[in-house]
RNA sequence: CGGCGUGUGGCUCAGCUUGGUAGAGCGCUACGUUCGGGACGUAGAGGCCGCAGGUUCGAAUCCUGUCACGCCGACCA
């Protein structure tokens, strides 16, 4: 029995992060390996929680006013050239098609790693009037970076997302648009998440290639470390002008278009197992459950317990995604398995409750077992799920929050980093060699400069010279 | 791209030093007994030992090459 629990078990997230994450992407079978490295199968527990994402993601796009569309997953190498500081950040890690059939191509062409140069081929055609903006078009898509070191969702050689694409009049409407997609990313987070994020701007060695501006959101994983949780750019006209993107405005002059792009990808579903996982495997919150209650019927052969199971089910499916779990494991098996797929709530039914006309339900995220009388189950259920997916948000805030440190002087920041890890509160003076000192040191990078800005001192942290920005800092996935 | 490590049934691994033709536990299948925190019995199925060369009467084992995967660093959603 012992052997048995110890082949099952996995790595202890206290003891070895890295092996706890890897175990429990594979024991909650979200994803398997495949023969190329860096390209996962996801599975149906992994996909159904992209799904979940996806839904309610692009809601929120359909409500901000975007549109979808679809492009090609190919692009011409002299269209990627196109734009210098975008190919000089992609070119080292993207994958590419020199053959058509048994035939060498007369032009290579790259597997996407993004697809700005393929939204700007086409706006150039499809805008030509100020009537014609602004365009807010999204995608849903993989992209392929050819990564060098690969995890599970954290940084895969294929991985799904979905990038907004947008062209404006002008510079403030894209500016808006920047912001407004951030905040959409932030909200998500924290309501369909339950991650709380840090929302700024990235530093210029920090932001994305050929981008005027980046943000994004700052997520903290249960480790410490920092995950980059979603981004938005904005172009100002640079892609505009390589590109040659131009519209006739009102006074009958050509004007470049003012662009911006943003996105978010499966890497949420690696924050989503760091920030609420623990040692019993995976924990969901309740809005990307594809199962939010998982009925086990104990001794299920007696007359009538799966009946009631089922009847159970079917009373709840209409509000809840819910499922019986009738294989013939025994009920502590099924426990340990509904802990390690992360279902929030576990609902146990046996002949002693149906004579008392009640249930047990047991939460996932804090363990707590209640009982429940039949008659209320409905109520109970969404008031628990609402409690569980309110009350991992606050729990992830807190860990955050006893996680984030202020620093006022260099040694004070040493001495941090070496002791502990999470986020790092500190004053910079905008200059990047800082930044680079800062890497070599201590091997941290700056995450953003928050819109919410505080005076921690005068000076910056690294060089004593006159402060411009706070920063947060910390160790990257 | 550097450093380290690993490739043997679905999984975790033993066997390799000292060559003799493949093992264990778990899982899987069937039947029976079980069932409120990872049950048990009985009977079964399942392996080109990552791949390619070489040495040898004989290679999972020795040699050479190669591929893949994992972890840690440098670069990135």
């Amino acid at each position: 029995m012992a052997d048995k629990k110890m082949v099952e078990a996995i790595a202890s997230m206290e003891e070895d992060f890295a092996q706890w994450y890897t175990d429990v992407v594979k024991k909650a079978e979200l994803i398997d390996y495949t023969s190329v490295k860096g390209c996962m199968v996801i599975k149906p527990a992994g996909y159904a929680i992209w799904e979940l994402i996806q839904q309610q993601l692009d809601a929120r796009f359909k409500e901000a006013g975007v549109q979808n569309v679809y492009l090609p997953m190919f692009i011409p190498e002299s269209l990627l050239q196109k734009e210098k500081d975008h190919v000089e950040g992609f070119a080292p890690e993207v994958a590419w098609v020199t053959h058509g059939g048994l035939q060498p191509l007369q032009e290579r062409l790259c597997v996407r790693p993004t697809s700005e140069t393929l939204f700007c081929d086409f706006y150039k055609n499809d805008i030509h009037s100020y009537r014609d903006l602004p365009k807010v078009y999204n995608q849903w898509c993989s992209v392929v970076r050819w990564e060098k070191e690969t995890r599970p969702f954290l940084r895969s050689r294929e991985f799904l997302w979905q990038e907004g694409h947008t062209a404006h009049a002008t510079a403030q409407e894209a500016q808006e648009r920047t912001i407004q997609m951030l905040n959409v990313y932030a909200d998500f987070c924290e309501q369909v998440l339950a991650i709380p994020v840090i929302k700024g701007q990235k530093t210029d060695k920090e932001k994305f290639a050929g981008a005027v501006a980046t943000y994004t959101v700052e997520a903290l994983m249960h480790d410490g470390k920092a995950l980059q949780s979603g981004t938005s750019h904005n172009f100002g006209d640079g892609f505009a002008r390589a590109f040659e993107i131009q519209y006739a405005d009102r006074d009958n002059t050509l004007k470049y278009v003012h662009q911006t792009s943003w996105g978010m990808s499966t890497r949420l579903i690696g924050a989503i197992i760091m920030v609420h996982g623990d040692n019993e495997g995976l924990v969901l919150p309740p809005k990307v459950a594809s199962v939010q209650v998982c009925i086990v019927p104990i001794q299920q052969k007696k007359e009538g317990v799966l009946e009631k199971a089922y009847e159970l089910r079917d009373r709840l499916k209409g509000s809840f995604r819910v499922k019986v779990d009738d294989t013939d494991k025994t009920p502590g098996f099924k426990f340990a398995e509904a802990e390690m797929r992360g279902y929030p709530i576990r609902m146990e039914i046996g002949p002693k409750d149906m004579e008392a006309g009640k249930c047990v339900i047991c939460r996932r995220d804090t363990g707590e077992k209640l009982e429940v009388a039949l008659d209320q189950l409905e109520e109970k259920v969404g008031e628990l799920l609402e409690t569980i997916q309110k009350e991992m948000l606050e729990r992830a805030r807190a860990h955050r929050d006893a996680h984030t440190y202020e620093a006022r002087n260099f040694d004070e920041f040493q001495k941090i980093f070496a002791e502990k890890t999470g986020f790092v509160k500190a004053m910079w003076c905008g200059d990047q060699a800082c930044e680079d000192l800062i890497k070599e040191k201590m091997s941290v990078t700056s995450r953003c400069m928050p819109f919410a800005q505080e005076h921690l001192s005068d000076t910056c942290v690294c060089c004593g010279k006159p402060a411009k920005k706070m920063v947060y800092w910390g160790k990257a996935y």
